[in-house]
DNA sequence: CATGAATGAGGTTTCATTCAT
DNA sequence: GATGAATGAAACCTCATTCAT
């Protein structure tokens, strides 16, 4: 009684986790199966809990789709515009790192299946996906035709589109993720590095032989 | 009714083409909407015809999905592999006739739907995501790859890691379909003849400035 | 084939027949048990259909319970309105005939439970609620209060306030139906006449003696 | 915690004094929305404690329901009757003073709703309105009814149907206070007083002109 | 053949009740 | 004692599938 404020505290952290705890579980049913075809059932379950207890953290199925797009990808955004913007250094170094950064913060983690439900499920729900169009896709874009610009503008690349070339380079680093969580399963393996290094070759230098 | 005994050639016709149109429906709604979320009674609205009737024509919803993969890709494979076994010619020629077949059979028709389609619900159908697989992306996969490295044998193209490049390749043509139907509806429009265009450019030069 | 033309004729007087199957037994269950505490499955089987088919005659259970006050009764106040205004001749006949009207068209028909039920679930449909005060309630009080104003006026009643006479007598002839509905069950019966003739020769007469 | 041992007395008051204060925040409540459409959550919220604590103090939702009645009531039924019995005067006095008294003990108190809450769960509780039916609404019929019949004994009121005529008073009292709970709410506000005063003239002297 | 009313399994959601703190 | 997070039974509602017309 004496210590009551303690309590809160400690209850606020816990349903925090916790919440966190089923968003996670969410995600990855979300991804596999499609947030329709997801049984709230099966996520309760995932997540260790019973189905009722869901909707003491969240209105009801659809608000908690909501709170995993929202609360899961904009701080990573965040992060790669500052890196972009205390950058000093040659623009391919940059560009390498970004795609790399991507691997790391998003491609081998649970964050990972996020670009494959969105697709998925941009048709029912408008409003979420141009949330997110505007707050990750556009500017993860922006970021991108940015540094391209800065290397022309240095003399590093050859004078292009670049916006056009920044949508390229992004289909082909998105794109796999994509796959992993949906075809990629019933491919043939192929290795992660090799692609990427494919990936970099090929748009620093083309494929054209050089006269 | 009185004359039905007349016409059972005209009937099996229009019964082929009554099917088609169904599975066309069926394609749009699914999808926008992905299977599951997917009323067959909107199929049925969509195609004009009454609910019962669709059970006329397939077994059941999900009969009715397999139908549509199985029956509207895996001829258009067919010609591509036909196209590349009797091309004679400058490979990089060959490479952007390829990708523009992409976009006049695919991209700008109703099939540019089922990419998107698949990634989306390869979780909920394996069999089905197998077949495909194995039917449609390995076999384009490998008909690119081929054709790269017939370049480099003529030594038009550098040498490379010929399926790492077609994969990259592969991923910049097919995620703009995708996103097409799907978070590109929310975004800025970006020309594609634009996209096309840089694509080619940066896959045949690269980006770097020659020494 | 040919008489098609009936068949949505006939379908659609048996969907109106169906629906209004369905309003008399939740109107049942409704007053029985409440609106909360009545399960549809209970009405369902109460009109010997299935669950579902509650929901292709009716949106929810809301609109069920709603299409029920609004359809039912309006008519019938129209009815009495019509008679108070066709009626010539002394006004205690007037009277006595709408309260014997009262107990035809409800007391003694399966509307009699309407007014308890608005009365239990006005707290939770206030919308309907108001609907059924101004439409019936305020109505019907209307009506009954130009009945004893036209009897004062000709000279049939004494000078009285008509408007707190009309709620007095309608007090006196919706309760028991009311309780018809509720408590009236276990209690000891009493014969509706015995209860009608007293209200009568009370209202008219009073109680007091002459001097 | 230090003390506990020390007023165990005193905590028998307080336990009994809380367990009012519930039964009050359920009375309103219940009245309100009906039993069940009232959460337990809100009675706990209304009377300010947690939902747990009410099962300190009752078994269930349903035995908080008949404690309500059953304790809440029958005192008053008791204190009529011995008003009744000691009462030396002019009959139509003792009835006014009845009424009045209806009016002060009931009808402005929050027991007014009780008489509502009990015409609405009559359905589910059988038990409870036999109970209520036995010990409150007979009891005080017979009150009625004997006050009538002593009139009636003295020459001051006419040979009548004297429970007929209970009926018909009770009727008209106890009408307007469930009304007051219910569709009042949403009619226009008609003074009490005004009302109270047009039902005493009528059953004392009637609506009819004397010749 | 074609229809669409009917069904009921299965999903989402609510809330009385329990129990560790 | 008091709390409120957790539970799961039971309610509402949807929709794939059937079948009489």
């Amino acid at each position: 009684m004496h210590f009551n404020h303690i309590s809160p505290a400690k209850t606020r952290a816990q349903k925090e986790h916790r919440a966190n705890h089923i968003l996670e579980s969410a995600l990855v049913l979300f991804v596999e199966k499609g947030f329709s075809a997801t049984r709230l059932e099966d996520v309760a379950r995932h997540a260790g809990i019973s189905k009722g207890t869901l909707y003491l953290y969240f209105e009801n199925k659809e608000a908690l789709f909501k709170r995993l797009v929202e609360e899961m990808v904009v701080p990573l955004v965040q992060n790669a515009e500052h890196e972009v913007n205390a950058y000093q250094g040659p623009c391919n170094n940059l560009l390498q790192q970004l795609i790399l950064g991507w691997w790391k913060m998003i491609g081998k983690t649970s964050l990972s299946g996020l670009p494959k439900l969105l697709i998925s499920e941009s048709g029912n729900f408008p409003d979420l996906a141009e949330y997110y169009v505007k707050n990750v896709v556009a500017r993860v874009r922006r970021l991108l035709t940015t540094v391209i610009q800065r290397g022309i503008a240095a003399g590093e690349f050859i004078e292009c589109d670049a916006e056009g070339v920044a949508r390229v380079i992004l289909s082909a680093v998105v794109f796999p993720v994509v796959l992993q969580h949906s075809l990629g399963i019933y491919d043939t393996a192929f290795e992660n590095d090799r692609y990427q290094r494919a990936h970099m070759e090929l748009i620093l230098n083309g494929m054209v032989t050089k006269r």
